[in-house]
DNA sequence: ATTAATGCAAACATTTTGCACCATC
DNA sequence: GATGGTGCAAAATGTTTGCATTAAT
């Protein structure tokens, strides 16, 4: 496979992936995924985000359909599912589905999510599924504090 | 797991940190805490689990306490809040306020959750916050797998 | 034509809140 | 006695589900 660095998925790939597994690729599924193709990547996105989107985008799509296609398009590796901790679940686009490097820095006081890419827990993984015997597929890795512009408010005030 | 005995915090102790910030040490927050100091510290309680462990006690302390007080605790720094996905907020007692070391191992079959303590995150941690500006006051890392148990099931069928 | 997907509303689960009463300091 | 804290029920949130209708293959 030639994996470009950046070079974004096609909604025409997307769906042969859907029709491999005898999903179908419908009007509601691709303007769902269009948006997190036209997303900048560290976005996440809430199903109530996604509603709003389409909803802007002068879209009718039903609230309990972008659910189901949250959880379908997650299920199918072509969007991961995160937990920050606000409430609710959040997406984002799955650029790199055969590698999980996937952290995130959050801000405790204005929920600003930012994403790094680094990972340094290969080694930590390893010795953990010895020690353990845990098959491990994944992990995430948050790191919770303040933002530059949150600490500057702080010493403001 | 091993259960190695820490020496533990008391009550007296809690009501100490309580009363410090202007709380009452009240009989509910009593014997919610007692529930965290009698548990192994690898068990991850919700607000379910605790109301239901005071119910067989015998206890009669309503949801919205429990609630309120797991919340309390944890913006205390005695009670530790974690996600695991299983769609609501765990606690378990925070042994060591001043360390932020906090490993899951989460099987994606059984949903167990197995606790570890190394830690290698530091350097990252120092890393990003170079990087990033932002002032780290915690991480936390997830491992997700298939424990040993659920791997012998998938292979017998 | 078959089968899955959608939309809607209703159900559900978890958590939060308003308010009168009660307990702790 | 003042100030929080509690209990209850009601509400708010986020998410799921049943079912008739619609659309993709």
């Amino acid at each position: 496979m030639n994996n470009k660095k950046n070079e974004k998925i096609t909604i025409e790939e997307l769906k042969k992936i859907l029709q491999e597994r005898d999903y179908k690729m419908t009007e509601q599924r691709r303007e769902i995924l269009q948006i997190f193709l036209d997303q900048p990547s560290e976005h996440h996105l809430s199903a109530e985000d996604v509603h709003m989107i389409l909803r802007t985008n002068k879209s009718e799509i039903g609230l309990a359909t972008v659910y189901r296609s949250l959880e379908l398009l997650a299920s199918l590796d072509i969007l991961l599912k995160i937990e920050f901790g606000d409430g609710c679940s959040r997406y984002e686009l799955n650029l790199k589905p055969n590698v999980h490097r996937h952290h995130h820095l959050i801000c405790l006081k204005c929920r600003k999510v930012i994403e790094f890419d680094e990972d340094k827990l290969d080694e930590l993984e390893d010795e953990i599924a010895k020690k353990s015997g845990f098959a491990i597929t994944n992990h995430e890795v948050k790191f919770f504090g303040f933002c530059r512009e949150c600490q500057e408010k702080y010493e403001d005030s």
